[in-house]
DNA sequence: CTTCCATGTGTAACCGGTTACACATCGTGT
DNA sequence: ACACGATGTGTAACCGGTTACACATGGAAG
């Protein structure tokens, strides 16, 4: 590999011009410039990014933590951050946290060692203070915890109302919700957005709501046990799609005909909902938009550019598909 | 942040010292060790990666490129892959490929730059010769190239053949088979299984094999039209669980009952499977294990430990869920 | 005809580590 | 008593860049 001194030799001029050229600062002379330019292209040089990170305290990395990759919200969300961070000659560390605080603190602490530039944090294992703390550019994803520090999130409690609105147009008579974990905001901003809607209705009961914990297989059991207290339920808005195909298979298990006897609403948009059989419908974020949003922030953030938003808060659009009985379905 | 040269300072010896104890070589005498380590702590001094990456040429990072991080089949693998790069201190580099050998080597030159220690590749865009001539570990997991190369995969084959097997213990008069791209060994050898079994069946006919590009809806589209061909079908044998669950779908549409009237068997044994209804009996490649295998083996590359096996085939197990009339059924 | 600033370039320090080499000390075998 | 290898430590070069500073020019303003 050809270094910096190589070219310097081979041009005619020292490592500074060399620097110069190729950082387009200073004041280089162009027949100079194009003697180096002609010696890079003969050595096929390429300048370390190693020793540049060096002085620079930069890497050009950024890494994205995340609870689980598997978890589909997640990976379309890194698939958007890994396409943004190579356009803008950035790498991608991926972190998984399993949502433990330890963990996703030993990272941070490992990377820093490594000059990554900034962090875009889809978890909520921290506190605002520690992340203040943490002294590097972060981004929060899909969970805002801190009016500090800049978010990109849907608008939970409209898109939840969205969902069970929906449902209640569609003839339904008793809505269950499948909530999110207890200490997730956005989990809570989508119960609120059910509440807002049927918290007055007469038949509404506060154990309408149980908790499924984001998960599939709490899901399942969850709308087991509801439907033995509830046979009268009808509807069921899920805090996310997950949630929702757990529901799906409950409700399919025991005979239920979807969408004719129950109609289900998921909340997210993972692709994985349409692969399902009836399709789910849901409130779908934009996930990949958010995942893009979110690293073009983080990067402006690096290089100190001005950010016009502090706090995105996208829209959701609910997406009807099988399970519901729309007009424009498809089951 | 303190440096080397702060702790020796503080510990009244020298940096090369520091650093002998640090790396644990050299000779030290116990006492200054003491003072030494005593020093790091009062400071809470931790090395800069970046500085000793620079000398040592190695970043403690290894890259995993996948087509694309949103197939379950890649996020099952990253979450693995991460897991043992984590326990090992290195950190992984995220790299979507989207099957484009450009993108593919972009990446790899701009990570040479960092000094990046070796890659775990889940493509086949690259040729060996290239392979062989980016000079940097690589393990290649899921598809095999060359016998140079160190590799990870499953008995494809065998794995096809249990599964075409198995529909015809079941009662399957006709089977199809929804393959896999045409460029890709894996589904060559997946057909070739299928074929092993059935090539001789007095009902076989080659246009009972159709491609369905391991996607969904390409693979319903299939076998929408295949259908029509032949509606003698009672079994279909996919080349991945994506185009089983594509295959369900379809033909769930069509008002088919699986598995009473159609039996699907699918291939890999992501979590997805478990998670639609019926249930996808699917042909279990350990998916998580080829992660932690391939990165263990990319570690040892770079560590130079002797590999003990240069080409890992692991066995797969047929997993009979809802799309078969199994006997251990649970539709 | 100075003075001054924009332009152009090189020297060397620096980033924060690792390590080859030099030098000292000490125990031990002869 | 002496040679020698093991032990212990420091100095300085090095990894491959960036950049402060010094030192030229040359043209324009005064």
């Amino acid at each position: 590999m050809a270094t910096i001194k190589d070219v310097s030799r081979l041009a005619g001029v020292s490592v500074a011009t060399v620097s110069r050229v190729l950082n387009q600062n200073g004041y280089v002379h162009e027949d100079t410039e194009k003697k180096v330019l002609n010696a890079i292209r003969e050595l096929n040089y390429i300048p370390n990014d190693v020793a540049r990170s060096l002085t620079k305290k930069s890497a050009k990395m950024l890494a994205l933590i995340v609870p689980d990759i598997t978890n589909p919200f997640f990976n379309e969300l890194a698939r958007a951050v890994e396409k943004v961070t190579q356009l803008y000659g950035y790498a991608t560390i991926l972190c998984n946290s399993d949502d433990t605080p330890a963990n996703e603190k030993q990272y941070i602490h490992a990377l820093k060692q490594k000059y990554i530039d900034g962090f875009i944090l889809a978890t909520n294992t921290l506190s605002p203070e520690e992340i203040q703390q943490l002294d590097v550019p972060v981004v929060m994803l899909d969970r805002t915890i801190s009016s500090t520090i800049p978010t990109v999130a849907s608008d939970n409690r409209e898109g939840a109302r969205m969902a069970v609105q929906f449902l209640l147009n569609q003839g339904c008579r008793t809505i269950a919700h499948i909530r999110g974990p207890l200490e997730l905001s956005i989990a809570d901003e989508r119960c609120q957005g059910y509440l807002d809607e049927v918290g007055q209705a007469d038949w509404f009961q506060p154990d309408l709501i149980v908790n499924g914990d984001f998960n599939l297989h709490h899901a399942a059991d969850a709308i087991h046990e509801l439907l033995d207290r509830h046979p009268d339920i009808d509807g069921i808005f899920a805090g996310n799609d997950i949630m929702a195909m757990g529901a799906l298979r409950a409700v399919q298990k025991r005979g239920v005909a979807v969408p004719d006897a129950m109609q289900i609403v998921g909340y997210d948009g993972i692709t994985l909902g349409g692969m399902v059989y009836p399709e789910l419908t849901t409130v779908a974020q934009p996930i990949y938009e958010m995942g893009l949003l979110a690293a073009r922030m983080l990067i402006k953030l690096i290089e100190k550019k001005p950010l016009d938003v502090m706090h995105y808060k996208l829209d959701v659009e609910l997406v009807q598909r099988g399970t519901t009985r729309g007009s424009a379905n498809q089951p």
